[in-house]
DNA sequence: AATACCATGTTAGAAAACCTCACATGAATA
DNA sequence: TATTCATGTGAGGTTTTCTAACATGGTATT
């Protein structure tokens, strides 16, 4: 897993920002989940996180159902398309440890802070920048 | 103002991420709204909603109170910069009509939704990547 | 036509997260 | 020593999110 892979997959958002950016109702996206289309993170007090790739889903299966698909379809495509993606990654790596949640943060943490440190101040846009791709 | 702009202003992130993402404390960040160093929008219910560009100031007041300036003179560099900045667009732009909240979330959920249509769903990586640079 | 199923709406009750305000504190400074 | 600054902490209240249950309007099946 790469750092934009990192970057994408961190739980930042809740429900109600992810209801605007995808103009879905609270209820469509936790039947998803309950479906298994989605499995955004929790908080230590259960509520979800969500990770920009989570949000990316949610644009698919919106768009999928529009075009008719039902959930079992949803399902099966992005079965599919995990196993394509798979293959791709097999080809291209070795073997890595896995991150957990909190190391993820952490790694994030240490280089949003010490990246760049240099001209922070006098740069008209920001760090963070670097994280969004 | 460009779309990067309007992405970057977006009110995104709720009080708990930006502690994480930021290793600051609520009563830090908020304190530094206080005194007028950020200006995070609010939802209807009043909760605060952070902006890609008002985690990055945070960074910078981090960044700054590390070297011991203290809040008269952060708000000072700021006030500077944006005049700065102020001058550069002053520069290279035309006046063009403002946009409410509103219209910036409608704006982006447009691009969301329709950009990329074609070939979302066979591609790796969605299309909210568009969205951070 | 009646029935069943699917995706979603709605409501209730509980818990988590967030809010403001007030007071406490330790370090630096006058 | 007294003040100021940046931050911690706690109380009490409001908003947001949670799960669970039941309701509903299409579609498909019998």
């Amino acid at each position: 897993m790469n750092g934009s892979e990192i970057r994408r997959s961190m739980p930042l958002f809740p429900i109600s920002t992810v209801m605007q950016l995808t103009e879905l109702s609270a209820r469509q996206i936790r039947y998803y989940e309950e479906h298994q289309l989605i499995s955004p993170a929790r908080t230590e007090g259960n509520r979800r996180l969500f990770s920009l790739n989570d949000i990316d889903r949610l644009l698919e299966i919106k768009d999928l159902l529009d075009q008719g698909v039902n959930m079992a379809g949803i399902k099966q495509l992005f079965l599919l398309k995990a196993q394509h993606a798979e293959e791709q990654e097999q080809q291209a790596k070795k073997a890595k440890p896995e991150l957990t949640d909190e190391e993820l943060r952490k790694h994030l943490r240490n280089e949003l802070l010490h990246a760049g440190k240099l001209n922070r101040s006098s740069l008209r846009q920001g760090d963070l920048s670097r994280f969004f791709h």
